[in-house]
DNA sequence: GACATCTCCGAAAACGGTTTCGTGTTAATA
DNA sequence: TATTAACACGAAACCGTTTTCGGAGATGTC
């Protein structure tokens, strides 16, 4: 391996210091025009590139964001992180992805690694568990270090920071609201364990929604399902012991889950039974019937995180009041597609 | 933002000197017992933690690996980061992403920024334009630079270094000879255009499979597909003036798209027309018909990947023979699904 | 001719570590 | 008591940059 080319070398074979080279290199005006352009020709023709790393430790900063996600093989957080990559590309940041994997530990051990210089600041969505435990040591270590820290779709109040988020509130309650005009009344809610902070906000929207057209809540037509199962017992279970004619689904898998379900069942969908799910996936797009969903607008939220994150870090030199966080929320888009098309429950699907 | 504890920080409070912490922490036997436990204790409670970016412009490797991909929101690449990723983490490198989006002009720019010390070695791979332009200039120079680069899926005979494939070639053979078994004799292939690597070989399996079985290949049953195209009527134009029972796609999406039109024109799938596709995505597990598919192993070529470029980091320091490279094929599965079960052609389905 | 003013460049410190080598102190040995 | 070796530590170089500061030489001013 041939060792890359440094100012030093530079300077050896042009006979100038190191200063002078590297002064000429950015065009400096104390340098005369002579001296320069050799310079500039010389490091030109042997492709002379500085070295990261020595002028990351020279500025204290590495044009680097750290990115920690419970998952990537999952669309919604890549589609984040895209919205993520492109932004930071734009802006000249190169973009350092961990996975916890939904561990706690995992997600406390990678912020630990990059917090000690690797990155100049973080944009995560908590794991699974950390929002089970409720312990965030980890984010307020490194947010009182002073590292710029965004904090995406799975959120918390507890940590002062910058936030992005959708009104997952409003957009459970408009996608039940959504099930009721088209003529359903009892409408089924299958979410997860409610640790994860956005299915309890969904929830809290589709229960408000059914009590402003005046109906009851009923608890019996509530299903939690773990967060990632494979066993089809439970829901078909609730599917025969119960009646209703909808079915809003915290997530794409959910919703799939339950509409191939509903059809082995012998009903129709949306004949008599409509489905709405979260997470504009491919699955959504491609299922029969394809799916009417939330759009969670990952891409933007991840545009809008790297944008917020950016603008802290460069904040950092221009001395902002680090004290002024914002939660920045992006509307969500029903997406209308088969699974719920409008009309009375109990006529033919299409 | 308070500036972090340094050794010479240490060094100046306990009065000793600098080189004398940095030894008393790595628990040199030159320092005294006494020495190092007050050192360490110090370092302790106020919880020091070296600098990543000094200790990699002093060691020259950055524990920083290079990931340039086609992009992220696609199932198979997602799976193959993930097993870097991995792999990675348990070896402590830090993965760095970069996303092509299938330009030539952001895979280079994105290997050149990376390239300038902020990496150890780069995993890729390449793009659409890359491969239909056959330049490959970008990865000759950071290989003669020294810096490893492994290359997978989508690779080059052009370039000397290591590789980790599937044999797409008899991947394609296989799934043809499946179809082939179960009573097939139509068999259309829908691929894409033929600059990108991977569809090529599998075509060529495809071919050798019919040959094998005595049947003649016809270029008419041959639908070549843009790589991200929406409109189906090319598609459905093929549909309906060719007579075919079965179809080899080279993604998942192609034969997903392929079922859906299928039942739309009222054939039965798999009665009429089997389907086996690539790539075992979230689609081919949820379809109705669910797809038969034949499983990348993302993951595991992503391990492997990962094992082989942090080899060769770590055998610069050794003086390996820098010469051998090594392709590595990953062995694939057919995933038995319900869009090409075992039986005659014309039956009905399941 | 004395002095101020530019112009152009180099020395050196700094970023935060690691590591080699030298040295003063102490204790063991002759 | 003189010699020596072990021990414990510090000085300094180094990784590859940036940047401040100072100085040498040329030029201009009175």
């Amino acid at each position: 391996m041939k060792p890359k080319l440094t100012l030093k070398d530079i300077a050896r074979e042009l006979d100038v210091s190191i200063s002078t080279v590297s002064k000429a290199l950015k065009n400096s005006e104390e340098i005369s025009k002579d001296t320069k352009e050799k310079i500039q020709a010389f490091a030109r023709l042997y492709n002379y590139k500085p070295n990261n790393i020595a002028i990351s430790l020279k500025n204290k900063r590495t044009k680097n964001i750290g990115v920690i996600i419970p998952d990537i093989v999952h669309h919604f957080f890549t589609t984040v992180f895209r919205g993520i990559e492109k932004y930071a590309n734009q802006r000249g940041y190169n973009v350092i992805v961990c996975i916890s994997d939904e561990s706690f530990d995992r997600e406390v051990i990678n912020m630990e690694l990059l917090a000690n210089g690797s990155i100049d600041g973080f944009i995560m969505a908590l794991s699974a568990e950390t929002q089970k435990r409720q312990d965030f040591n980890h984010l307020r270590e490194v947010t009182e270090q002073g590292i710029p820290l965004v904090l995406f779709d799975r959120v918390t109040e507890h940590i002062a920071c910058d936030k992005v988020i959708i009104d997952d509130e409003a957009a459970g309650r408009d996608a039940t609201r959504r099930l009721l005009e088209s003529g359903r009344r009892r409408i089924a809610l299958f979410t997860t364990q409610s640790y994860l902070n956005v299915s309890a906000k969904r929830e809290v929207g589709y229960k408000k929604a059914l009590e402003a057209a005046g109906l009851e809540v009923d608890p019996d037509l509530i299903l939690r399902l773990p967060y990632q199962y494979e066993e089809e017992q439970a829901s078909e279970a609730f599917f025969k012991s119960r009646k209703f004619d909808a079915v809003l689904c915290v997530n794409e898998i959910f919703a799939i889950r339950g509409m191939r379900l509903a059809i082995k069942l012998g009903m129709r969908v949306p004949g008599d039974v409509a489905f709405i799910g979260f997470t504009d996936g491919i699955l959504s797009r491609y299922s029969t019937p394809s799916l009417t969903t939330v759009d969670q607008r990952g891409e933007v939220m991840g545009e809008r995180a790297a944008e917020m994150l950016i603008q802290k870090v460069e904040d950092r030199f221009d001395e902002a009041d680090p004290t002024r966080f914002r939660t920045e929320v992006i509307p969500v888009k029903l997406i209308e597609r088969e699974s719920a098309v409008l009309g009375e429950p109990g006529k033919a699907d299409g």
